[in-house]
DNA sequence: TGGCGCCGGTGAAACGTTTCATATCAAACG
DNA sequence: CGTTTGATATGAAACGTTTCACCGGCGCCA
């Protein structure tokens, strides 16, 4: 392989140093494009820098300097297919920031949650972005306060004092819900994720702003809809209640397919039998037949903006207060929904 | 904020030493589990680790002991859906086992990959698992093999002397091929991506094999398409020719969904006026009306291998000769073909 | 020509851990 | 009782870089 027994004894700072006849200090200002190095000099440490095929070792850079130049970005699930939008974007500005993305799952657990921001401080993380899973609990609450580095929220809004990132899920809720009461409908189902956290609250709300003054029937309301299986289940659960719901909107993130799976099965036609409103929109919703009215939100530029306001407050150029920035939900209509008599 | 200005000062193993009077390296013995420490010492220095809130400096164990446990991967481009599946899985393993997951974009340029191998070799990553672009590009040959740590190619089978996880594209893209084939077309499309990587060359293998002993049609073989507009374009001039294809075959990974989008521009109905299979399994096919026949393999089990696979190697586990894992493909018979006169 | 300032370069300390050779001490043994 | 042995704990070196105090020599001015 190479890489197992001979390994080809790593050039380093020194041996640079020694080949081109000058310091260890001295190669490494060069490195760092310091000024005060004269051109014959400079040139000499560039040659045995190429020649000898030197790189930098970022542990030892870090060690000494402090910053590793590592940004973290925790997610629930990485299998949210949306998601992949969000994080390719964050890489990318990062990427191109000098900066690596570091990746894991929170599995919705706050103690894997308090585990990670403490393996990052371990690590000495630059920057975190992050969802949470549970907005009020105290342990990873304090944990946020408590990091010794930047931390950006996503699609959470509960802590002012930090950076974070989120999509107007209430309006795109109220919008999707007013469009569904103006065709006529009264019985809406709604399925959301877990209402601990901001997105799901913030839908439920929205929701119950469209219906006021009439208040949602607690059969139609379903939260912690987490898996395509629970979409599925509730789906079926609705459906064969006694009063079925004229429409559902199924605002979970990515629980479409869940739904459509239950729908099918139960032999029911989308549009005709029952109206559907998605809560994310993805190729599945405008190719279905009938495509399928949703609410859409720029992940990219969600992910772009997070990983710069990281970056800015990693630089310290951020305000000391949390900004705070809300992506515009639209609803893209298409023909799922009936009007009704 | 609480990380900017007033910095708590992170405590040391230095502090904790002292606080527990004893030696620094005791402190380092009884962190890291070694038998010759008595209890009382132990369990005082446990005492003042707990009490000081005393964490580890990772960047300092990497510097004196080598590993950093970081493990990168890379691929062409995160928002292709199923993967998420992979890296999700991967990332469970790793994090399992210790490791932390470093995600990033090769932007499918050899570039980029080389730079990306030369900056792992700089973090002193661990393992390394990525895709690579173009097979035959000696620079990124010579990286791979010169990289300071285990490599695990990500579908491609070019290397014997990498360890690798593959799907057997081939089989798959054959048994799709023979579907179509006994249903009567003659006239199939395929579409593909990057031949100079192994997947696309897989897919026309079997796709040839298939066909044997006729030859496709040089017309109906579309390659590099990479995105899901080069496959709405494809799509458009395949059913725009003078004798348009039968049955389009849309090879390449979740390409499926700019395929039906040309189709539906241009008023043609899947099953009815052309059948198609696609290469990759998705909800898209499963609920699609009519539901799309699919090539399917396990891309969890695949990112579960894989990270597997380089932890034996990093751990020294493996056997000289690199390892390859074929995962099976299996054709989802479902409604999107016709058989033809 | 001698003192001074300045430029370009040097060498060592520091970052926080692990590890290894060494010191200490109690028990066991002749 | 003196010596060996084995078990624990110690202190310093080492990992590879950056930075900083310092130094030698050069040109400039008196």
């Amino acid at each position: 392989m190479g890489w197992e027994a001979s390994l080809p004894e790593r050039v380093k700072i020194r041996d640079v140093a020694r080949a081109a006849g000058v310091a260890v200090g001295t190669v490494s200002r060069v490195l760092n494009d310091h000024p005060t190095v004269t051109e014959p000099v400079r040139s000499r440490v560039r040659a045995a820098i190429a020649e000898m095929g030197y790189e930098r070792d970022s542990v030892a850079q870090s060690m000494r300097g402090g910053s590793t130049h590592l940004v973290a970005c925790a997610i629930r699930d990485f299998d949210i297919p949306r998601f992949a939008l969000f994080i390719k974007e964050a890489e990318r500005v990062l990427r191109e920031a000098g900066y690596t993305l570091l990746l894991s799952s929170t599995t919705n657990s706050p103690e894997v949650e308090m585990a990670l921001l403490r393996a990052c401080a371990a690590r000495r993380v630059d920057g975190v972005m992050t969802t949470i899973s549970d907005e009020s609990h105290p342990g990873v609450i304090d944990a946020l306060h408590a990091a010794p580095m930047p931390v950006l929220l996503i699609d959470r809004d509960h802590l002012p004092e930090l950076d974070r990132v989120t999509a107007d899920h209430a309006a795109g809720a109220e919008a999707a819900t007013r469009h569904l009461l103006q065709l006529g409908h009264r019985r809406i189902a709604l399925l959301v994720g877990d209402t601990k956290a901001a997105p799901s609250r913030s839908r439920v709300e929205g929701f119950r702003r469209a219906l006021a003054p009439a208040v949602p029937d607690a059969h139609l309301l379903r939260d912690r809809v987490l898996t395509s299986e629970d979409a599925f289940r509730e789906t079926m659960a609705l459906m064969s209640l006694a009063e079925p719901p004229t429409a559902i909107f199924v605002a979970a993130m990515d629980m479409l397919g869940g739904c459509l799976r239950a729908l099918r099965a139960l032999g029911l036609r989308v549009g005709e039998d029952v109206s559907l409103v998605s809560g994310s929109d993805s190729e599945l919703a405008e190719l279905y037949a009938p495509p399928v009215t949703a609410i859409a939100w720029d992940l990219a530029e969600m992910g772009r903006h997070a990983a710069t306001m990281l970056l800015e407050r990693m630089r310290g150029e951020a305000p000391d207060t949390g900004r705070a920035l809300k992506l515009p939900t639209t609803l893209v209509v298409r023909q799922s929904c009936r009007a009704i008599p």
